[in-house]
This record gives C-alpha cells, structure tokens and sequence, in this order.
RNA sequence: UGAUCCAUGGUGUAACUGGCAACACGUCUGAUUUUGGUUCAGAAGAGUCUAGGUUCGAGCCCUAGUGGAUCAACCA
C-alpha cells in the first residue's frame, strides 16, 4: 500500500522541525489571544482552529487569553461573547487569561529595564515623538529625554503609576535604535498613562503596557511554545524578541512568534473595525446579524461548529493573501446540513390548488421521511385535503418540455402525497392566476405501493394544506456586499458597496403544522428550497426562521437570461480554429517527454493541426521562452507547415527559425532546418 | 526612496531531501432519484509571475526583474 503521508502546513512543518531537532513534545503549548474589543469572526476561526487544532494534534494545553491591555476600547461584553464562541464552536481551553493579571510583573520587569538603562521616561508631545520617529524610508532622530539618568527615570516612571500625571504627558519607552529600518525597533512605547478603569483590574493601574511588551512576555509566563498571529505582526517580531531578551531565563521555555496569512472571504469584510461600524451604523441589527461573517451571526444563521470547522480545514494556512470563495463555506455547512436536517414543507409564495376530484372536508395524515439521508431519522405525519398551497414559480399554464413542474395538462407528484394533473385555471380582473384546479390520481398515493404510486413523472413538488399550515416569517439572507472583496479598492469605501437588498423578509410563509414544535436547536430543510433555523428572534407563537443557505439549483442556473450568462457564445469558427492552436500547445508540452513512435505520431498530428491556424496566430507564440522547448518544436512544426502553404518569409519567421537552428534540442534544430 | 513577506488551474491549498503539477470548492457532461437536492460516473481548466543560470532533470536551488501585501497609533 503506498502510504499517503498527509500533508502539513507551515506552521505543522515548523513543529516537526523542531521536534525533530529536540524539542520535549510535552512542552508544547499554544494560546489563542483575542483582544476583547469586538466579536469573533470566520477569520478568527481560522486562528481558533489552527491553535486549538494543533493542541488536540499534540495534545498539548491552548491557553485562551484576552489581550486587555488598553481599557479604552475593550467591554466585559466582549470576553463573554469571545468566551461563547470558542466553546460553541467546540474546543475547551487550558486556561482562561488575561493579559491583565500580569500587570504587576510586567511592571516589575519594565523597572528592571529602566535599570538596565534600557528604557527611559519620554515627556515629549505625541506629535514631537512622531516627528523624531522619522519615516520607513528615513531614519529617526533620538529624544532628547533619550540619555536621562537612571534615577530620574525611575522617579518618572514611579510617579507616572502613581497617577501624578496626566494622560499623554509620558510614556515609558524603550531604548533600542531609532535608525532601524524597522519602525517598531525606534524606541518604541511600552506604558502610557490611561485614565480609565478596566473591565478587570478596575482602577488599581494608570498606566497600561502596550500590545509588544504585553504579548510576548505573557506568552513568555504562560510558557507558551509557538505563538501565531497573522502577517501583519511579522515586523513586529523583532521586537518581540528584543524584548524577550531582555528579561528570558535561559533554564526556561523561551516562546516564538510565528505568523500565517489572515483568512479572508468573498463578499464580506474581516477587521473588527469595519464589522463595528456596519454595527454602530446600523446596517445590521447587530454583531449576530445573520448576513455578519462573525461566529455568532453565522450561528444564528443557522451554521453548525462542525461546518465551520471544515471550512477552516479545507481552507488551510499558508502565508498568501487570499479571499476565499463563499461557495465554499457554503459547500462545507450544505454537506453537514443534508446529513442532519429534518426535511419538512414550506410554501414563501403560495398559490392556491384545489384537487376537485378530492372530497371536501377529508383530511389524511400521510407519512413523511424525516430524512433520505438517514435510514434510522424516522417519519412525521403532514395533514393532505382538497385545498393546498404550492409554490407559485412551480406552475405555469404553458411550459416548455424544459419545466419539470406543473402546468396544464401535465402531471407531478405532490411530495409524499399523489399524483396531480392540472385540469385548469381561475385568475382575477389582472390576469393573475389566484387558483389551480386539478385532479388527483388517487390511487397514487405515497408510499402505497400500489402500481399506480410507483409511476414516474417529471416533478415534484412541495405543499402545505391551508386548513393546517401554520404561519411563520421567514428572512432569507443574500451577501452583505455586491463586490466580492469589498474593502480591496483605495479609491473607494467598503460601505459604497453594500448590497441594499442583503435582507429579504417574508411576513407569511405557509409551514407544515409538524413546524410548530421547532426549537431553536432545530436545523430544517424545507424540501426544494433550503436549510432553515429558528432565530432567536421567535417568541411563543411568532416563528422566525432564518435561511440558512439555499440548495443548490442546477434549475436556476439554466435559467437565467442569455444576457445574464457571463460568456458570450464564441462563433464556431473561431472556436475551431482557437482550439487547433491550444492543441498545437497541449501536446508541444509534452513533446519532449516522448521518443520514437510516439514522437513521430506528436510531430504528425500537430502537423495536422498547423493546417487549420493562421500565421497571425501563430507569430505571438515566436516569443516563446527559450526553456520551453516543446512549445517551441511545436510552433517551428507549424511554422513549417504554413510555410509550405505559401506563407511567405518574413524578419520575425527568420529570427525565430535562426534561433531554433542554433538550439541545443536536437529535435528543434531538425524541425527549424526543415523548412529551409 | 528603505525594510520585510508573498507569487502554483476561476478560488483555496498540496507537491517531504530537485524526478511526467495533486486535492477540494466552483464549472460542464451523463446516470440514479417521490427534493432540478443527495449519491454515482466522467470532463474541461495550470507549462507553477518574467528573463537568465545551476542540473541528466527545477514549481522547488541561484541571479536579476515584475507584480502584490505589510511597516511611521500613547490600537491590537
């Protein structure tokens, strides 16, 4: 059997290195570090699943902890609503931290720093500090506060913690080199003074690290062996070191940064800032708006941890920047739905149907599977009489032998009921059809067994009895944004983009009474339509449910206009003669790889192929890099035969078949000679 | 104008120390189907950004370009 090693990632690869270089297995320890200043989403699960994924890989503790290190934005609120997230979507931390029970020795080691006379007390303006900071491409100058004693600092910095001064008037930076190509080695800022009480620590500190000297030293307590973060930190991590040089005790675990490209999604924005700003501005109801790519609006819209978590999978990590297809988080909740979703009948835009061969007043409760996919889901009764809802797109007087569905005279079945034959229509003053009238076959009845029952026809479709239905909202949801990467475009903001019509409601959809028992845990399919969940929005006797995704619809696709297709029919010709080329192409590729026979059967057919091309087609190929030999014989085979048909010599020909001549390939030079 | 990182089908990822570019989504056929779903069978689509070089052999190594991203918050 050959063994199909699976194939790891950077960051896997990383871990086997160094535990093939000696590193204790059991020393390994990831965190997963959210700062709690705005909700989780979709991107963040690809950090939740890469650290918790890597803790269950090695077994090795994942730390959650909040990087709350900047009481101005950050809420109780969000801890909580992080705290949910990472459990619903199934993995159990280590421990619960907080970069801000580590306020005191952070403090301590910061002191020790100004001792080492690597950190002083800057009292400068933020607007003198930026000036001296210089820019990317030009150095910075140093403070003047720069060299200042010890003693002074100390005091300073004593009395900064102290409260005795006011916020922006110091900060505490460190002393590293203000010429460094890189920005964040200019002395950069690790306390400053911030007159607010924290969800935490309350009003016991004015002074608060900053995100560099807090990170890195808490990965440092904690022990934590490989710290990810995304990209964006990469330059950071010179720092991080730095400053893990500073206070690292050689006998213990020193942590690593190592960063991966953050995970986005088409149609949709990933920075906290830009989803807290459709939130402050209303565009959505709210952090759990269904139409949001955070984790609690995909579970309100009815995800499953599992699809989430296989979407992280299949969409892997690696270092480049990227925008993932919804199709494929779509994909991944679609597979887990169809195997656990109970199948159902909703009708969103009904018509009436009456079956008058069916007596007035009967009413039978027919058998329904709860679902194909599973043998063991069992069966839920649905009440069948004369007068039905269907589905108004699922009827058309006249249809072409393309609609599968219902329409004069032609007959489907009614999902797990009989088989219908529409006999006839009533419309209103407007013309619209407000009544369908057909008859029933009533021997066809589901699941009877009964030679009638077992006939096939075209369609089938979805109903509900409107003497039983039972009413219900219904949202269904369409992408927030029209452009699939909403906030790539410089000239332009992410919210010019949004998509007016992301939220559709339906006051009145018709359900199936067994509905009525729904709970919000429930995960429905109404059949033909989609996979619905109750949202939290529902009250006793008001049903909201929200779609979660739609099927997929090889139907709609044919459907849409001619115009609407994205390509444009080519004319045959062109058709042809463009695929002789691309011929000529295909099999040049491999033209190299091959010997006797099979050699002379390639030269042969592209031979045969060159008959169909035009030389004006042919010419771009001339410039062919020189590597690609095979493109090259092909082309000079081709070449040869044009030539052949009379096309004339001409400079661009010659210096090709020149250049061809003097090729090291036996097998150009042969051809390129040919024709002379 | 500097530093750093990245570049493989439409999209996302693979390809272990160089050996005929793989998987998934998407797309398109066909079969099955009491969901135009599912399932099954199959197809198209990439010379791995460009140009050189090393090598018997390069997506992988080297050089030079090109393109994109990131970096100058008392944010994280």
């Amino acid at each position: 059997m050959k063994e199909a090693p699976e194939s790891l990632n950077f960051i896997e690869q990383i871990i086997e290195e160094d535990l093939a270089n000696g590193f204790p297995q059991e020393k390994l320890r990831f965190r997963f570090p959210p700062e709690p200043n705005g909700y989780l989403h979709i991107g963040h699960a690809a950090s939740i699943c890469l650290n918790f994924g890597l803790g269950e890989k090695y077994n090795a503790p994942v730390n959650l902890r909040f990087d709350d290190t900047n009481p101005s934005k950050e809420e109780h609120e969000y801890v909580e609503a992080i705290k949910r997230d990472v459990a619903w979507m199934g993995f159990k931390w280590a421990n619960e931290c907080y970069a801000s029970d580590y306020f005191q020795q952070l403090y301590d080691w910061a002191v020790q720093l100004i001792k080492d006379g690597k950190a002083y007390v800057d009292g400068q303006s933020s607007e003198a500090m930026a000036a001296q900071k210089g820019t990317p491409t030009t150095p910075g100058t140093n403070s003047p506060h720069r060299n200042q004693s010890v003693e002074e600092n100390l005091d300073l910095f004593t009395r900064m913690k102290a409260g005795e001064f006011a916020p922006g008037t110091y900060v505490l930076r460190a002393k590293i080199d203000m010429a460094s190509t890189n920005m964040h080695m200019r002395d950069p800022i690790l306390y400053r003074i911030i007159d607010k009480a924290h969800h935490r620590s309350g009003t016991a500190w004015c002074i608060y690290p900053m995100y560099d000297w807090a990170h890195g030293e808490s990965d440092y307590i904690e022990q934590v062996s490989h710290s990810l973060c995304t990209l964006e930190f990469k330059a950071h991590r010179e720092l991080y070191d730095w400053y893990l040089d500073q206070i690292v005790d050689p006998a213990k675990l020193r942590p690593k940064q190592r960063e991966f490209a953050r995970r986005n999604l088409s149609y949709t924005v990933m920075s906290k800032r830009k989803l807290l700003e459709l939130v402050q501005n209303k565009h959505v109801s709210g952090w759990d708006d269904p139409r949001m790519p955070t984790i609690s609006g995909l579970r309100r819209r009815g995800y499953t941890p599992s699809a989430i978590r296989k979407f992280s999978d299949l969409a892997g990590i690696a270092k480049r920047d990227n925008v993932t297809d919804v199709s494929l988080l779509e994909f991944c909740i679609r597979e887990d739905l169809n195997k656990i979703a109970t199948r159902v009948m909703a009708v969103l835009d009904p018509v009436k149907l009456v079956i008058t061969n069916y007596s007035e007043g009967k009413v039978e409760m027919l058998e329904a599977e709860n679902n194909p996919e599973d043998p063991n889901s069992g069966t839920h009764e649905v009440p069948f009489s004369r007068e039905l809802y269907i589905e108004r797109e699922d009827f058309q007087e006249e249809a072409s032998k393309k609609f599968f569905r219902l329409s004069l005279g032609s007959e489907v079945r009614l999902k797990s009921a009989y088989i219908i034959k529409a006999e006839s229509v009533i419309k209103d003053s407007n013309g619209n059809i407000v009544e369908i009238h057909c008859t029933a076959d009533l021997d066809s009845k589901s699941g009877t067994g009964t030679e009638a029952s077992m006939r096939k026809v075209k369609g089938t479709l979805h109903w509900v009895s409107i003497a039983h239905a039972i009413q219900a909202e219904v949202r269904e949801y369409d992408r927030l944004f029209l452009d699939e990467s909403p906030d790539g475009h410089e000239d332009k903001n992410f919210l010019d983009f949004l998509n007016p019509d992301s939220l559709r409601v339906i006051p009145n959809a018709f359900c199936e009474p067994y509905l009525g028992k729904a709970g919000l845990q429930d995960k429905y399919q109404f059949q033909r339509l989609g996979y619905f969940t109750l949202d939290t929005d529902s009250k006793d006797g008001k049903l909201i449910f929200n779609k979660t995704v739609g099927l997929k619809d090889s139907w709609a696709k044919q459907n849409v206009t001619p115009e609407a297709k994205p390509q444009a029919p080519q004319p045959k010709q062109e058709q042809g003669k463009r695929s002789a080329l691309n011929e000529i192409q295909q099999i040049g590729k491999k033209i190299t790889n091959l010997s006797g026979e099979k050699l002379e059967a390639a030269k042969e057919s592209i031979a045969q192929f060159a008959e169909e091309i035009s030389y004006e087609e042919l010419e771009p190929l001339f410039g062919t890099a020189a590597k690609k030999v095979g493109t090259r014989i092909a082309v000079a085979i081709s070449l040869g035969v044009l030539l052949k048909n009379g096309q004339s010599r001409n400079e661009a020909i010659n210096s090709f078949l020149e250049a061809a001549i003097s090729d090291e390939n036996e097998i150009l030079r042969e051809e390129a000679q040919k024709p002379g």
